[in-house]
DNA sequence: AAGCGCCGTAAACCTTGGGTAAAGCTAGGT
DNA sequence: ACCTAGCTTTACCCAAGGTTTACGGCGCTT
């Protein structure tokens, strides 16, 4: 089975170019030309990694990539113009994998993807988290506590797996930030207190499991 | 060899206490205390690592940092004003390889020294300390005394951090209010003593591995 | 033994951070 | 255009915890 790849770039010469080639190099490729259309397929799961050009009409790359982390955690690698390190920061700081510089040969961008996909194969993904009670499947966008299904939104999810996938040690609030939220954490930015407070509300009995540690932020208790 | 650190910070005082902290840990350091002097001697390629801070006169950090990535890759740290992302982004954006929040505790800077030159130069670090029954695990903020896990505040767990990491030796109150409180301690500052009192409260039986030494500091018992 | 300075610690004080309800704001759906 | 779900911001309150104060005790010095 080849690894699928959601390529998006309003560059229509250009994309034929890079998917043709991609699609020598044995991985299945899947052409959008706005960002829109990028945040609506991204998040499927029917993609293994995604390639964003920061340019784009519609929905720009960033934003596009905002909207793809709020709900998936699917590599995103980032075109971004030569140099322009600005797009690049936000990018990396909004949850990107990486990022290739504009233009770039297609063997570079190729390189880079293998870089990605293989930096991220070992950790073995799909299967449910299982934490004292919680069971959470990344991919069905569900979780579980004591067997009773769990109706959380999308952010919540997102905080909740953030915590789990670190169950044990303190997650910093700014790593939720930037984890689950998809953004840096602001001044004053109470977002999180607040994700963390519904996740806690709906846990009822079980917001026990989370502690907060204060001045840092909170720690899901394992075992 | 010890290695070679380059602080530049325009704050006299506090250069000379970060100097001495720096150096007990074993680095070796010379402090500037504006961008021009920095710029000129950082890229020597005497030094293995720079600390800059962000506001200094003659030359801001920002702009010492351009001068110096023109001619040499050496790593940089930043101290930015906290939360002042604008200078985090600029800086990254240069070509930084860390920045540390202002005001921030030697030991923050200390940690973040280490990480950097870890991640650039493999060495290991950051497993957890153990003296005498107490076991601490830095990252997770986290001690057990005799199995049991003791519940410190932020205060409280550097304090107790500071005289495991130097176990056997008295530990001055000065040194303690700089290293755990992160400032200096000022005339009838009776900060230390009293989170001192409650750390020993709290360790119980326990209490009696810290002993008193009147008129200089704390002594942790090692073995 | 008297005096002084240092320490232990309880308690007052005060600042900061977190919980959470509710208002504000989008984006998407109908 | 309106409605709705859900994220963010605001606002208020309370609690945690850091610092300062106050006082009592102990030890060293003379």
């Amino acid at each position: 089975m080849s690894t699928q790849v959601l390529l998006a770039d309003d560059d229509v010469e250009l994309s034929a170019m890079l998917k043709e080639y991609l699609e020598r190099e044995g991985f299945a490729v899947t052409a959008v030309h706005d960002g829109e259309a990028a945040a609506r397929l991204a998040p499927g799961g029917a993609y293994q990694i995604v390639v964003l050009d920061v340019m784009m009409p519609k929905l720009d790359g960033v934003e596009a990539l905002r909207r793809i982390r709020q709900a998936s955690r699917v590599p995103v690698i980032m075109l971004t113009a030569r140099g322009d390190d600005v797009d690049r920061i936000v990018g990396l700081e909004l949850g990107a994998d990486g990022y290739v510089p504009k233009p770039c040969t297609p063997r570079e961008l190729v390189a880079r993807l293998r870089a990605i996909l293989r930096r991220l194969q070992p950790q073995p993904d799909g299967g449910p988290l299982s934490v004292s009670g919680l069971v959470l499947w990344p991919e069905k966008r569900h979780v579980e506590w004591q067997g009773r299904s769990l109706e959380l939104t999308g952010t919540e999810f997102n905080v909740l797996e953030v915590l789990m996938r670190n169950a044990g040690r303190v997650v910093s609030k700014k790593e939720l930030s930037e984890q689950a939220l998809g953004r840096p954490m602001a001044r004053f930015d109470r977002s999180v207190d607040v994700h963390l407070s519904s996740v806690r509300q709906k846990l009822g009995r079980g917001s026990a499991l989370i502690h907060t540690v204060r001045g840092i932020g909170y720690h899901l208790a394992k075992g």
